[in-house]
DNA sequence: TAGACACGTGACTTTCAAGTCACCTAATGT
DNA sequence: ACATTAGGTGACTTGAAAGTCACGTGTCTA
């Protein structure tokens, strides 16, 4: 999950199905034009297999759907717990710098 | 940055950091014991360079500190995005199964 | 129904991060 | 002073991911 968000490629395709859902491979290839098809084709696959990337079939053509129900789970377990202390951090910097004023 | 965070020894570097603050090189080898010291030397430069980890010599010592603040950076230019797209989800799904019932 | 179209598979090469090791420097205690 | 302790460097191996390609399958359409 983590793994599948490092790569750029990979988050560049979450912020086009953000954008607009539902696109075909074909779509998305012509959105990293310095990758091959097949190059895309697997990093959709990483998406899915991490269930960032929903798909439905239709005729001849993959339709992918973003998922964020997984970013929200690490941004709850995980994150928040950091985002928290950042609040400590900045007491701490004021309150030292209150100190040398 | 999210690649230092795709490592699941670096997020354990960061749990026992968050526990604890300020340790030195040889406490952190020894919550690893799976890897010698310089693999945990290697990881912890990679959140260093990252900016996760701050570093301050004492003597022939070396602290680590934990640093919140790219992690705050990530989570409100990037997760929040799509953690609020969880709700229209979550929305969709409801409005979809009362039309079934 | 033949060709074009959209996607899939398996094998292959390449690139890079992860991890280890031999050896080194600097600080500390006695 | 000397051994010990804490950490650092550069070279090396290795395993996995990234990327490409030749070829194959199913599907639409003229």
């Amino acid at each position: 999950m983590f793994r599948a968000l490092a790569d750029p490629t990979r988050r560049l395709l979450l912020d086009r199905l953000f954008e607009r859902d539902g696109r075909t491979l074909g779509e998305l290839e012509a959105e990293v034009p310095e990758l091959t098809r097949f190059g895309v084709m697997k990093h959709l696959g990483v998406l899915e297999q991490a269930g960032l990337v929903a798909t439905r079939k239709d005729g001849r053509r993959k339709l992918h759907y973003l998922n964020p129900v997984p970013i929200r789970l690490i941004s709850d377990r995980w994150i928040d717990k950091y985002r928290a202390r950042t609040l400590d951090v900045l007491m701490d910097l004021r309150d030292r710098l209150e100190g040398t004023t």
